[in-house]
DNA sequence: ACCTGAACACCGTTCAAGT
DNA sequence: ACCTGAACACCGTTCAAGT
């Protein structure tokens, strides 16, 4: 790579280069010098396109949220419960996509454009339900509370796999100080992110489900 | 500091020292040789206490949770649409103590012994309403998800509020992609994190509120 | 058992200098 | 404008050795 005028790479590419080692190697092994070495270019390099790496890390982020299909959900010829599911569902999808990259999330503010988009279609949507801009602005804090926990969740729930798996099995267990999260961990039901959505938009009084043509 | 058979510090020293790091220069100024240095140790000497970084970290997160007041929350005295809202007001207030403690919540499992029984209490409550073990579960899945959720954007709030701090004002602003958000940005009603929380336990089937016997 | 000291293989970031 | 190279002040973790 030869000094001079010209832009070599794009932001992008210094994303999909984090990214590319995040999945390979995990959150904790990304780093300017080994984004630089993969594309190339000398660390210092990267100050050019990236104030920090914290600036980095947030453009990690708006690169999740900028796969959303915002298309999707503002068509409405869907029900707009069923766009909600479908938004939510996406966002999951993505962040399981980069396991771990939810740290990020809280580790700075959420103000890229393609995160706030994903605040304003859900505005956009309640607004269209008919709801008051005030009552709207609080549905949409609720949901978007639900889902960004439900996906850190997730993320810990990796983490448990993962250590159990390095963990040598205990041959007896103590007896254990909850009862009921065990009895329940063996009842294992299926996924309920879609389900408790749908309760706490039944709580935000959107029309409930059941009222609701069929999605084909 | 002699070296010697005798513990001279406990884990729990530890991770009061790591916190008080973490409050004076953030979460990314904590590590293993700075606070075995402000305990007057050497950093190979914490590998005796914790197995790794991350281990540490656990046991922060750990002592967050710890630090509830499960007993308010398990007093059937009140109603349990009361004392989820405390438990969860709780939680809240003590993340919201030790500012972007909630990023560790996302990097490992949350498997100590006081983040489970912040769920066993969860499920008493909601078992103890005559709810089915599965369907207090997942109402349990959900209450974790939206606290959790709400915790993690307060902590990104707060990021935002510093970064503004530090940018300069724009003196005209382009015209917004955002029209919603800044119109909602403008009413800012109070803090909406009760009353969603009322509204999905509205929507899990819980006693509704306006019944209840008020609290004093 | 608990601790030290030295060492390995890394970090993020800044600065002066080249084209 | 974009890049390199050297440098500063750090990291987490391992290992051999001391008491």
């Amino acid at each position: 790579m030869k000094p001079g005028p010209r832009r070599s790479i794009s932001q992008a590419d210094i994303v999909d280069a984090a990214f590319e080692i995040f999945e390979e190697k995990g959150g904790d092994a990304v780093s300017i010098r080994g984004v630089a070495a993969r594309l190339g270019l000398t660390p210092t390099a990267m100050y050019t396109y990236f104030t920090s790496k914290n600036a980095l890390q947030r453009a990690m982020v708006e690169q999740v949220f900028s796969g959303l299909d915002l298309a999707a959900a503002s068509d409405p010829s869907a029900p707009w419960r069923t766009r909600v599911q479908r938004l939510a569902a996406d966002l999951r999808a993505r962040f399981a996509e980069h396991q771990g990259a939810i740290v990020l999330v809280a580790s700075g503010p959420l103000d890229g454009r393609h995160a706030l988009t994903f605040g304003e279609t859900l505005l956009e949507g309640f607004t269209g339900e008919g709801m008051p801009l005030a009552d709207a602005a609080r549905a949409t804090a609720a949901v978007r509370a639900f889902v960004l926990g439900a996906i850190t969740l997730d993320a810990a729930a990796a983490g448990t796999d993962a250590e159990a798996a390095d963990a040598p099995a205990p041959l007896w267990t103590e007896a254990t100080q909850h009862p009921l999260t065990e009895a329940a961990a063996v009842l294992a039901g299926p996924d309920p992110f879609a389900a408790n959505l749908d309760r706490l938009l039944d709580g935000l009084g959107l029309t409930p489900a059941a009222t609701l043509p069929p999605v084909e």
